[in-house]
DNA sequence: CTGTTAGCGCTTTCAG
DNA sequence: CTGAAAGCGCTAACAG
């Protein structure tokens, strides 16, 4: 569609709905006027006789009469409609924040109207788009890796917007979201305490991304605080299968040799590859005088959908037990995880979405503040994969 | 909220949102009158000299002008809204189905609404009285497990309706979803096939949803047509801890029992359980002298939230190699299935989805046909937990 | 306490 | 080809 405002002409002659009842229809009925009737509605309803009243509560009931929340809309300028625009829903953090911006709405009287982009940026455009044709007092976003160019209709001077998970470059609005510095730092700090001394930040690509960015930030400033230990990022593209298999192909080699060198248990080709490339540099004396020694290399998943597919990858390779060869832990925490036994950071994802909703609130009623960040604290929860 | 016509007066007196350009200033800016500028936002372009055209659409771009759905929609008498009602988006399932929906409606020029009801009747009554007051065009349920009451507003009299996964028992509507008939005996003849002589079909409360009856019904009758093998139903009331509890004792107890009767390699105490109630009537002879020999027990699980409650308990029980002891078998295929390396039927859900919408779409253009049914096949997916 | 009168932003006859 | 006028269903002054 070239002009988005032109729309093609109905395909069909409206066939007409069952009309439903309207004010009139219930002034008509309750014999009084459109008046008395909207003051029913909207609860002024101190001012009106007893008497009245009961005949319109009458005539409601007798007409199965709901209001029409369009004509009330276009009247008062308001329509308690927001926007919700989702990047991914098959992501379990989306749906675990949807499930705290329903909350949120219901207490307050709005209605969200959920989007879904699935992850295509012109889906992201063409929902933008109708939101604000349908004049919804607000949106929030859990933004693609956009900039200012197809959010240019919110924020600043168009309709009051709160970010959720991500910040946008050219766009100044609320935001909510984990404090992805200190998780990350949680993760870090978590891996080297329980001895592992190589250690592997894998990622999506993160150029557009605020969060992902922060998180492989914070990891790399973790890592170079201690020295001993080797950390590296890994950026998995898991929208490109080739990108995929040379990434993970990376890995494995560097498991491989890992693996080879440091587990005296498994004493087929200990001397061989001694010399491996990648594990050269650990000093084996870190890991202190367990029955079972660790894995050595530890994978720091930056979002659950990167977990997966690791864990689906290592699985194939090393079997049900690979757990036992390669630790892995994941910032966001699907419901898989405890029977894949991974460490975890659970995001507070109702609360992220539970305070998005009221930060729009707040906007939306004309409360003046500057733009705000809400930076919510992640948990550890430790499980077998990195644990002892 | 005793009377749901009335709503709570507005706290706030609603301060003006930034004012958006109406009809009527574009038509200023243009020097012309209303109508042309409708005329042209619906596409009657051929009615238009080329010179208006041109001064309508500049007027369009200065302004930046995006028509009032609301307002079309009023004066139409239409507004290509839909409502998507969903029981439970934390359903892997639902979100697939989702997917199948919004292509649907991108592709018919629809814009659902999407209603998650999260599993709580009372949200779902909520949101279909929500949208029968916005006046969407039609509603996709799939329902809770509800009657009549809370669904009176849509199908017959009300606003077309179609039913997606689960049909309901006053109301007749178009309904599309899995066939569940045929996937449940497709699954247990697989079981049957694989060797298992003792198979759970494991289920939540199914009085109230279609689906499970169907699912539980057909796997009886598949097993009763086998002699030699015995089958269960297992009723696990996910939202009841204490009912899963003791659901999951009656099955460890029966796991035990054939565990310790049939596996020859754990020499601990077979003799003292031989006698073990459950495994009595199973004959030792079906097994063929495989290395490893069969778990005896399988469990179909009837959708996915069930089989991940069972994957957990298992693997709390067994650790990591609870696939060895315990065959198991699900409806549905999340994420997670590969991974735990669990058979699976999977449904066509996108499908599901799409073809819902086109039922809804024929239904709202007024097609006239009487209530369908169009039942979907499902397709098994062997891994290794129930294979060889 | 109650009804009359204007519109909200748009589409749609019906005349030019 | 173009525009004026009459509403869609509802709310909000403004009088009774």
């Amino acid at each position: 569609m070239t002009d988005p405002t032109r729309e093609a002409p109905l395909t069909t002659p409206p066939p007409p709905l069952p009309r439903r009842a309207t004010i009139t229809d219930v002034a008509r009925e309750a014999g009084t006027g459109k008046t008395s009737i909207s003051r029913y509605l909207n609860g002024e309803t101190s001012v009106l006789s007893p008497e009245l009243r009961a005949r319109i509560e009458a005539a409601i009931a007798r007409l199965d009469y709901q209001p029409n929340q369009m004509a009330r809309g276009l009247k008062r300028g308001r329509n308690r409609l927001i926007g919700m625009l989702l990047a991914d829903l098959t992501n379990p953090y989306t749906v675990e924040v949807l499930q705290g911006v329903e909350a949120a709405c219901h207490a307050l009287g709005l209605m969200p109207l959920i989007c879904h982009a699935a992850n295509e940026v012109e889906m992201e455009r063409r929902y933008l788009q109708l939101l604000t044709t349908y004049r919804v007092e607000g949106v929030i976003v859990n933004a693609l890796g956009v900039r200012e160019e197809t959010l240019r209709p919110v924020g600043d001077g168009g309709i009051p917007a709160v970010l959720v998970d991500r910040s946008v470059d050219g766009l100044v609005a609320d935001m909510v979201g984990l404090d992805n510095r200190a998780a990350a730092e949680l993760g870090t700090r978590h891996l080297l305490e329980q001895g592992f001394d190589d250690i592997w930040f894998v990622v999506q690509p993160f150029e557009q991304v605020s969060s992902r960015q922060l998180r492989e930030l914070a990891f790399r400033d973790a890592m170079r605080a201690q020295r001993a230990a080797r950390g590296r990022t890994l950026v998995l593209n898991l929208a490109d299968a080739a990108d995929v298999e040379r990434g993970l192909a990376e890995l494995d080699r560097a498991i491989d040799a890992a693996g080879s060198d440091g587990d005296v248990a498994s004493a087929t080709n200990a001397a061989s590859s001694a010399n491996a490339t990648n594990a050269a540099n650990a000093s084996p004396a870190d890991n202190p005088g367990n029955s079972t020694p660790l894995p050595r290399i530890a994978l720091f998943a930056a979002n659950a959908p990167v977990a997966l597919r690791l864990a689906l990858h290592l699985k194939a390779r090393y079997g049900v037990g690979w757990q036992a060869r390669v630790a892995l832990l994941s910032i966001d925490d699907p419901d898989w995880a405890e029977l894949a036994g991974i460490t975890t950071i659970r995001q507070p994802t109702y609360d992220i979405g539970y305070r998005a909703v009221e930060f729009l609130h707040e906007r939306i009623e004309g409360v003046p503040t500057t733009a705000r960040d809400c930076l919510l604290p992640g948990e550890l929860i430790v499980r077998a994969s990195t644990s002892r």
